[in-house]
DNA sequence: GCGACAG
DNA sequence: ATCTTGTCGC
């Protein structure tokens, strides 16, 4: 990748975070049952086997705490930017913020009120991931949820994480992700009692990590949150529909 | 050179 | 992200 557009995009990424929220600012988010939340959304990116460029891009809205599709929007996009470790988001943003403005148009009453990213929040190289960006540029209170750690700022997946892993009981434990430096970027969460692997939770934007963390654990049927796993089996299955095998 | 590398 | 079957258990 060259360096000038690397650079335009960390500086793009500092500016950016001057605006992020850390902490809950809903009022929902500080009670016990989340009374008052009513919809919660998800959105996902899902590609052609040998293409890169022309995806799926799908946002739905679950009602709370039914956990049941209110919306579906799949949309085939082409995307312009290249996968870089650090930049997701200026690949898939953009996208996202499409099919957030479609639903604002035609239904603003379903507008979801958090929205559950398939990525890092604040745990990310320079503290700004996908969730923060398109929380930020969305206005909207976001959670990132990583299906896998990366390794950041002294965090790293090394015995000593493993057996934090192994600690994690039962549906809802958790551990912090601490940097070098002390800082909790993020927590480690058993999704259910029966997942092993746990999903990386932190901070998107207009959110606290302890909020986020127990809020995802109260989306989640399976290891996954169900506003993130529908969208990915529906964008799927958009796909498999109007791109059949590639074969002969 | 070696390992890491969200999606 | 995607490439991919079976297997074990409830």
């Amino acid at each position: 990748m060259s360096v000038p557009l690397i650079q335009q995009w960390e500086s793009e990424q500092d500016r950016l975070r001057q605006q992020l929220l850390d902490v809950d600012s809903e009022d929902w988010q500080t009670r016990p049952d989340f009374s008052g939340l009513e919809r919660v959304g998800g959105v996902d990116l899902s590609f052609i086997k040998g293409d890169d460029v022309n995806a799926c891009a799908q946002l739905v809205v679950l009602s709370y705490p039914q956990l049941e599709v209110l919306y579906e929007d799949s949309q085939m996009v082409a995307l312009t930017a290249p996968y870089v470790p650090g930049f997701l988001a200026f690949r898939e943003t953009p996208f996202l913020l499409e099919a957030l403005e479609r639903l604002k148009k035609k239904q603003p009453s379903l507008l979801p009120q958090v929205v559950f990213v398939d990525g890092n929040g604040l745990f990310h190289y320079r503290e700004f991931g996908l969730a923060c960006h398109l929380g930020v540029l969305s206005g909207l209170p976001c959670v990132g949820v990583a299906k896998n750690l990366l390794q950041v700022q002294g965090v790293a997946k090394d015995e000593q994480h493993q057996s934090q892993i192994n600690a994690l009981q039962k549906g809802g434990d958790s551990f912090p992700l601490v940097t070098t430096s002390g800082k909790v970027l993020g927590k480690a969460l058993r999704s259910s009692d029966e997942s092993k692997k746990p999903i990386y939770v932190s901070v998107g934007h207009m959110i606290s990590l302890d909020t986020a963390v127990r809020l995802t654990h109260s989306c989640c049927r399976y290891r996954v949150p169900e506003p993130i796993r529908q969208a990915d089996c529906r964008s799927r299955e958009y796909l498999r529909i109007r791109f059949p095998a590639a074969d002969t």
